[in-house]
DNA sequence: TCTGGGGTCCTTTCACCG
DNA sequence: TCTGCGGTGAAAGGACCC
């Protein structure tokens, strides 16, 4: 669900000349209430939120919920409150995980050059599939026609000359819409829009550029270069006038590789006992590592995010002396990273591993697992129990003996 | 109102090296 | 021997995205 402001009169509009606009960005609306609603069809027409119950928030929201307020990401405490009578969910990531795959495989359908961006939205583009379906807005009604009559939930898709304004296009087009932005439109269309609109503008930079009297993507655009380097840094000044002016010049890229794997989680209470602490990180190493060898990468920097009672975080990182996709490696040194952190009396909120700087395990680099194959058999072993018997049936002997209090209360 | 979980990217700081 | 300096990489933090 897209947090970006949208303008009134950017939705309009903007004339019908495709030539050129040959980048579609497809995006779902509302997408998780809308599986729950086509789960649920009783649900129709009823404000419906998605989201984690206690410490939770908002992850998605049906268009009847939105008119009493409620946005994602809002807490789902306050979410109650302006809409106490909407429909309450938990999220079930499997199941929009299996809608999302019927749907990119609808866009794949279109063409091989489809960059999916998240569960809910991919780029396509489409200047290889022209001759054979069509100009672009063609297309872009073939693919919702098609989504919704697979699928039964509805999309919208932005038509633009680049990625960025592509993006903001579909964003105007909702719900359930289309919008064009012909390539002679792309200036005036970015300059009727708040500079919270642009791609990189979130909540900080935006009372960054307000406090300088920039409220406007115009205003920004005006503004000379060497002031925004000032204002905003060198690197996203430059980005920011480039989006302002349309320039956009990064192709749509199928087959994105990850650069990190990572698990995190918020316990129900804050917690104080170290000893639970460490159980939770051997748990979520487990569960990184599990990740590494399904995905056949190694990690060579281990971190951990520690967020205390009081909403203060913090990271601390590790380089491996050799990568590893064993659990007992992450453990390790994320313990040892864990160790070296004051816990407050308050006790801790949330606690994470990250598995970063991957590598193809198939690259032939000196690994950890060279050292300890019996430790490596051991726990490809496990991966085949849990492909078998689900990933619950499984754990190391330590962390049995009681869950750890705090588990993820949104699961 | 009280703030998730999965990520990416950028900036700053610091240590180390020559 | 001490100091300065530029380059580089690691670590940490923060902003942002969905």
């Amino acid at each position: 669900m897209s947090r970006a402001p949208r303008s009134e009169r950017a939705g309009r509009s903007w004339g019908d000349d495709d030539t050129g606009c040959t980048v579609l960005h497809v995006d779902m609306d509302a997408f998780f209430a809308a599986v729950e609603v086509l789960d649920h069809p009783e649900l129709r027409g009823l404000p419906v939120v998605v989201g984690g119950e206690h410490r939770g928030v908002v992850t998605s929201a049906t268009y009847e919920a939105r008119a009493f307020g409620v946005h994602s990401a809002m807490p789902v405490a306050r979410a109650r409150a302006l809409c106490p009578q909407a429909v309450f969910l938990p999220t079930r990531h499997g199941r929009y995980s299996e809608v999302s795959r019927q749907v990119m495989a609808v866009l794949a359908e279109v063409t091989p050059v489809m960059e999916q961006v998240s569960i809910d939205e991919a780029f396509l583009d489409v200047s290889g599939a022209l001759r054979r379906m069509g100009p672009p807005v063609t297309i872009a009604g073939w693919v919702r026609r098609e989504v919704r009559a697979r699928t039964g939930v509805t999309a919208s898709v932005g038509v633009a000359a680049t990625k960025h304004v592509a993006k903001l296009a579909s964003t105007h087009a909702k719900p359930d819409g289309l919008l064009l932005v012909p390539a002679a439109a792309t200036v005036p269309f970015l300059h009727s829009l708040p500079v919270g609109a642009l791609w990189g503008v979130g909540e900080k930079t935006r009372q960054v550029l307000e406090r300088r009297g920039w409220d406007t993507v115009a205003e920004l655009a005006a503004t000379p270069l060497p002031v925004l380097h000032r204002t905003l840094g060198v690197a996203a000044g430059q980005r920011l006038h480039d989006l302002a002016w349309g320039v956009d010049p990064r192709p749509v890229t199928p087959g994105r590789v990850e650069k990190s794997v990572g698990t995190e989680t918020t316990f129900a209470e804050d917690v104080t006992d170290r000893q639970l602490l460490d159980r939770v990180l051997l748990d979520q190493s487990h569960q990184c590592a599990a990740r590494l060898r399904a995905d056949g990468m190694l990690c060579s920097t281990v971190s951990v995010k520690v967020r205390m009672a009081d909403f203060t975080t913090l990271t601390r990182s590790r380089t491996l002396p050799a990568p590893t996709d064993l659990a007992r490696d992450l453990a390790a040194a994320a313990r040892d990273l864990l160790a070296g952190v004051t816990v407050p009396a308050a006790g801790v909120r949330l606690l994470g591993v990250r598995a970063e700087r991957l590598v193809s395990a198939s690259a032939g680099v000196q690994s950890m697992l060279d050292d300890d194959p019996q430790q490596a058999r051991a726990e490809r072993a496990m991966d085949g129990v849990r492909a078998r018997f689900g990933p619950a049936v499984l754990r190391p002997a330590s962390l049995l003996g009681g869950r750890p209090g705090g588990r993820p209360e949104t699961r």
